[in-house]
DNA sequence: CTTATTGAAACGAACGTAAGTTATTTTCTT
DNA sequence: AAGAAAATAACTTACGTTCGTTTCAATAAG
């Protein structure tokens, strides 16, 4: 696995719920709603990332969150309903990350400095402190059809984008123009997210990945 | 999901438990003691690979099989047994069709084919008719730590086989020296490996994905 | 008091697993 | 060569556990 990259990668960025540790101080109990659900989906997320989808326990997750099943239930109606907002979470904040940190005037015009930004910010979001986007990558594939199908919106909405910033290389000439763009953008992705996998080798860099990854996709 | 790519790729091959449908005409009972623990072990890898590891029941297995679950406990003494073994089969098959590809004498001696011949043959495993191969790429990393720890030498063997090759390609110049094996070998592989992930697009052949590969690689 | 939130306990279903039984094949004896 | 004995292969049934889920009483806030 990869050494977790210093976060605010290229365009500045902070992880999406930022919650800190929830020791409870003196007792901030209601009107936590909102907080209750978060911290269950952070902590399902953090599961499903280890674990996969059906190996982890809704008595584990309520447990990472810090209350009991019954309570999960109170917030959420299934297991289903828990991981449905899990993959949309991960899948939106990770777009919207891509997304903002192309649009930051500090990036460079070119499309090497582009693409390169967009990976950045992309791994950044699979090993950042929060889990929802390593979660939504790792387990996609794991869940029921009924819950991946109605994300799969926001997934055509991240292939447009990078569709869009490949075009703009290979009109440049950064990219090979006898490639296919519908091949190379999932084979890209896919050495990315594969990533996850890794295990061991702590002394691979984030920045070492996407320097690789961009120098392989230059014609 | 790409196209299944017309399997003896490379250099021939022929799957690994080669049986047949078990339709059975007449009632071709017992006598395959053998053939049932193949049976399961690919009716396990069948639905590991579609599944992941912990969704897929015992019964599921059995039943895939052609056979109950307390049956299938006079063949394996455990699920964990059972994906043990599809582990390590499906492991060590993918090493040796690639090991005998490259051994292959119509594999020209250049670098660029070779590592074309070793691509083309690793996918030809993951979309062949068995699914040992594809099922120990897909569910390793959800194998509880017992089971993944013993098969790490098989895995550190075929490391070693790619490592290998892209030596010998970076020191004839066909691979940029400027990048880190132990980078892109990963990197590549899990482009690759990947591809197990994509669903819908049957458009895009096994041959084309391969051609993307090795032309990214190429310097 | 009312509403919102939690925790304890327990439900039925499905899980991995095991034991015991039946059916087929092989081996051994004569 | 025939038939009994042993071994092999598969099925039936069910145990104990754990899962997702539900119920409901207790507690805290407005």
């Amino acid at each position: 696995m990869p050494r977790i990259a210093p976060i605010n990668a290229c365009a500045g960025r902070e992880p999406h719920g930022a919650r800190g540790v929830k020791v409870a101080v003196p007792k901030p109990k209601f009107k936590q709603t909102r907080d209750t659900r978060e911290a269950v989906l952070s902590a399902a997320a953090k599961n499903f990332r280890e674990k996969g989808y059906a190996a982890v326990t809704l008595r584990e997750i309520a447990k990472t969150a810090g209350l009991t099943t019954g309570s999960l239930y109170y917030h959420f109606k299934s297991k289903e309903d828990v991981v449905r907002e899990v993959l949309d979470q991960g899948h939106i904040f990770i777009r919207l990350a891509v997304e903002k940190a192309l649009a930051d005037p500090r990036v460079g015009t070119d499309d090497r400095s582009r693409i390169r930004c967009a990976i950045k910010t992309h791994m950044a979001c699979l090993f950042g402190d929060d889990s929802l986007s390593a979660a939504n990558i790792r387990i996609f594939s794991q869940v029921p059809a009924q819950v991946k199908y109605p994300t799969l919106a926001s997934r055509h909405a991240y292939e447009a984008l990078w569709r869009s910033l490949f075009q703009d290389a290979k009109a440049s000439g950064f990219l090979d123009p006898n490639l296919d763009i519908e091949v190379m953008i999932p084979l890209m992705l896919g050495a990315v997210n594969w990533t996850l996998e890794w295990s061991g080798s702590d002394d691979v860099s984030v920045d070492a990945i996407v320097d690789h990854v961009v120098t392989m996709l230059e014609a």
